[in-house]
DNA sequence: GCAATATTACTAATATATTAGTGAATAGTG
DNA sequence: CACTATTCACTAATATATTAGTAATATTGC
């Protein structure tokens, strides 16, 4: 179209992402704002239901949230009680997380509307292509996954 | 499992797009950071080369910046030179952005790091899962956006 | 026309992201 | 054991995100 427009080749796959995940996740932010919680602070609740107690740098990872990052929002988690920390004997660098029964109530009053969204989407998407797109999305990110150490001495 | 552990039955989809487009986005980072951009400013003007001059409402639309954010957004681009505005004649309103020579110049030295980042993307996850994966992302993005008003009055 | 409403860009306050760098603790090496 | 490199959580500075609210303009309904 436009030899000297200097436009790239490639679409604009991390700007695709972005949208995807902004339209779901406006989906669930009404239920977040409801129960006054924001949208980090909530993936590291659901993060430590699923997985259980992790290290801060374990949270770190999983929820791709940077140690910076991390640091000023645990520090406010903890504020509201919605965590503990517990330093490692082993370590001394090191900090377990681990939820609270306040942020334990929390997950359970928003379930049921965080399960209502999902369905919501799903008979949007439709289920045939819902499961597809999680396979699609999981074989992306293993392929994308550096090879990490997996022999961490736990 | 843990039938009493409170665990969503979902998985956590918000999240795996996340990861997603972090691990994409990793493989851009170094070359933003080389030439001395932010993410959200290449983002800014990689939607105005590839759609040309848009109104300070689209951009945000496009690349999902609040209102908010972008005011201080283009206000620095402004600064350093990368955008120019201009209030539309017929509402004063609205703003018309479009890029200078700075910023064509600027993407034009990055255009072959992009879009050899590309081809090493590409060449991790196939060619063929790629074109399946844009595929998804698109009817995902396309079942999932509300229907606009599409008669503007440009 | 005119009043009610909607749109657009913006400010303020707070939360989070990013980059660079720091100090304490640990792991690895010779 | 001593030395070095690495890891981990953190601070500082700046950029961006989010929510609520505002002023100026446009549009709509009556």
């Amino acid at each position: 179209m436009h030899p000297k427009s200097g436009k790239l080749r490639h679409r604009n796959l991390p700007l695709l992402l972005l949208q995807a995940r902004e339209l779901v996740i406006a989906h669930f932010r009404p239920i977040l704002n409801e129960h006054g919680i924001t949208e980090q602070q909530w993936r590291i609740v659901r993060a430590l239901i699923d997985t259980g107690p992790m290290e801060q740098r374990e949270i770190g990872e999983l929820c791709r949230i940077s140690s910076p990052s991390l640091a000023g929002v645990l520090s406010r988690m903890q504020q509201v009680g919605y965590i503990k920390r517990k330093r490692l004997e082993r370590d001394q660098r090191r900090l377990m997380v681990s939820l609270t029964p306040r942020s334990r109530a929390l997950s359970a009053r928003m379930a049921p509307q965080i399960e209502a969204t999902y369905r919501r989407i799903e008979s949007v998407i439709g289920a045939e292509f819902s499961t597809r797109f999680y396979g699609a999305l999981d074989e992306l990110i293993g392929a994308l996954t550096p090879d990490r150490d997996y022999n961490h001495s736990s």
